[in-house]
DNA sequence: TTTATGTAGTTGCATAAACAACTATATGCC
DNA sequence: GGCATATAGTTGTTTATGCAACTACATAAA
């Protein structure tokens, strides 16, 4: 069926590429527009520490998909930057707790409303039906690969 | 509506990472298993390539998406390869049109057979019309922000 | 023909990813 | 207790991205 293959290479690009680093792309514009001087990839390590401060680095490995070298240097940039925390753990003395500063507090509204502009620009034409679809794919595309 | 909105969310973090992550990730694996010792962002520039030859960098970068320091790095580095030929244009001497050497060419086949088989396992359990709504989908989210 | 402006490509700098090798601490078993 | 093994985090190396500044060539208008 060298036709359907065609079709999924096409799949294949959007997944890897273009749409997420369109995505990426616009959601970093946003963010520098609105003055907001961090990048996407702290952004999503942020993300997860405003819903659940105090995070191991390794739980934050888990819930962003990184490895521990790509967290280890994250939280240092976020360190330099001065918005979160390393705080050694007392039940393990190898982990490292992670805790937000009052300048990452601050910088959470802000965020998640650029945030979720941004994703509303991208959205925008698209029906809660076919989200819920492409979701769902991506969704097995990790199950299966992950 | 808070409760789409999430969902929205949700497929936010698909888009960005999780799927692309392990799609890339799982990309590498398989080439590295098979002895292809290519990144997949210098597989992108080939797959291209394998097209049609002779391409400009900026038209690679159209095709891929990447700017223009980006192509230059990596034809530099499939240079080295000696996978690709930089010859200056005749009809512009500002251009460099990239030429396949035979060892690129010979690697094709087995590179794409790779590649459709990491995209088989990705779409496992996935049915074609859920796949061309995702397509669609991601299309639209790369239209409405490219 | 000169001048302005646009385009192709390169270089420098900061950030990030993958992978391998490493240190330090914890845990499980004899 | 003492040893093997697993886990948390760090460091080094290579490759890649985004952005800004730059060089060289092309094109179009005065």
């Amino acid at each position: 069926m060298p036709n359907n293959q065609f079709k999924r290479g096409e799949l294949y690009s959007f997944i890897t590429g273009k749409a997420s680093t369109a995505v990426a792309r616009r959601l970093q514009k946003n963010f520098k527009l609105a003055g907001i001087e961090i990048t996407i990839e702290q952004w999503s390590v942020l993300y997860h520490l405003w819903k659940e401060d105090g995070l191991s680095q390794q739980q934050l490995c888990d819930a962003t998909f990184r490895d521990k070298p790509s967290i280890t240097r994250l939280v240092d940039n976020l360190e330099k930057l001065k918005l979160v925390k390393r705080v050694p753990s007392k039940d393990d003395r190898r982990s490292n707790l992670i805790y937000l500063t009052p300048e990452a507090d601050q910088l959470q509204s802000r965020t998640m409303e650029v945030a979720n502009q941004t994703l509303n620009e991208a959205l925008e034409g698209v029906t809660h039906g076919q989200v819920e679809i492409a979701k769902e794919v991506l969704h097995m595309v990790y199950e299966n690969l992950k």
